[in-house]
DNA sequence: GGAAAAGTTGCGGGACACGAAAGTTCGAGT
DNA sequence: ACTCGAACTTTCGTGTCCCGCAACTTTTCC
């Protein structure tokens, strides 16, 4: 099914929390949803220059060795957390029921990863999103996490709309824009004073996406060649 | 004009090569090239991880200290000149004559940083960017690159439809659809055998993402919420 | 139950990022 | 044209990080 080739955003062989069948699998999830938690918690607390890598291991239960057998860099912890939520979406959108309109069932996916419709800013939420998102050394780790969360949600895209990445280009496109639409959000989100809930906000940032394309949109089949 | 407040991938003060008056100016960005220049070159030639910081400055003739104080680290230096192209587009979308449709300056803006339509696969160029998008410690560091590119050309996209990054979400989105197509055909031609031209690929992502959309788009003011 | 596979840990080294201070080069004002 | 201030480079030193290696522990599977 997927690719098998090399290809961009495609090397993740990391345990995900779902199917964690023996105890092994489960401790190593454990272990790593505690670093990431530990580390982005640390980083918020203190100012990233101020947590060392062993700080995390240690606040983990494990040591700075082991630590960096679960993650190639301090920031790519900090950012593991969004990381795996990102990933989510994809998996949410395959969950989805397969009558239902493609647009819908995306918007839906990128809905369930920011809680209910109307829940309030969560403070230390918020926190964590901006450390990550303002600090400019892991502005890159951020930017790094969104570029593998599309390649996964293209993956997902493609199965949904019956075709595969190798022959149809459209799920990369599409996933392109959906996760700079949440972003766009997102940002916004973040630079709300006072602070509003974040759904509303990506329903809106997907009606201008829409709006947008019907806008500029070339006319039917345009040879602008 | 730009929004001044934080943002994603909003941090990037390095000279550009235009506008570099004085000798200082020339030099920097002379330096900052031959380093970037540099970079990729060994590691095509040698493999990463067999090219060492100081090569590199050696190579470019400065100290091992210099180069970190133009790249954050070795990966960034590779990017460099992938980066410097990327930043282009969004120029070269302000330069395209205000009148031509949203859609046409975009494809044109992208098109012009890939040469002339018909221009052969250049052996060293695919090198090149085989490497930086197979290896993966050069992965995260080329997504880096894309988001900030995707910000860019967001900032061009939005003065060209008269509004305003703060106001609008339009523009990121549509610059996060327009890089991922670009994206999707670098990599379908990447592994094209034998090898094809680039500029048809990308003509034909543009209008796989044009007809998807029109096929995706919810009905005219639909309410979904 | 016992072998094999997988994971963790301490040790150690090479590489890297960066601060400080001294030396060097450029550019502007007179 | 001369000189001074600012910007850039360099040398040196330091702390952190990333990873290979080999020994030890735990889990899995037969």
């Amino acid at each position: 099914m997927t690719g098998s080739v090399e290809q961009l955003g495609r090397q993740e062989p990391f345990p995900r929390p779902e199917e964690a069948s023996g105890l092994r699998e489960r401790k190593k999830v454990a272990t790593r949803q505690a670093l990431g938690e530990a580390a982005i918690r640390l980083a918020v607390e203190r100012g990233l220059d101020k947590v060392l890598v062993e700080d995390i291991a240690d606040a983990a239960g494990v040591s700075a060795r082991t630590f960096n057998n679960y993650f190639a860099s301090k920031y790519e912890a900090i950012c593991a957390l969004q990381q795996a939520r990102a990933l989510r979406i994809g998996d949410e959108l395959r969950a989805r029921p397969p009558c239902e309109p493609l647009w819908e069932s995306v918007t839906q996916a990128v809905l369930t990863q920011f809680g209910p419709a109307d829940r309030a800013p969560d403070k230390d939420w918020i926190a964590r999103i901006r450390l990550v998102i303002t600090t400019p050394a892991l502005v890159g780790e951020y930017l790094k996490v969104q570029g593998m969360a599309q390649y996964h949600l293209a993956e997902a895209i493609a199965e949904r709309v019956g075709t595969s990445l190798e022959t149809d280009m459209f799920p990369r496109i599409m996933a392109g824009a959906v996760l700079a639409a949440m972003q766009a959000a997102m940002e916004r989100w973040l630079h709300s004073d006072p602070p509003v809930p974040l759904a509303p906000l990506i329903r809106e940032s997907f009606r201008q996406f829409a709006a947008g394309m019907r806008e500029v949109l070339p006319a039917e089949a345009a040879d602008s060649g």
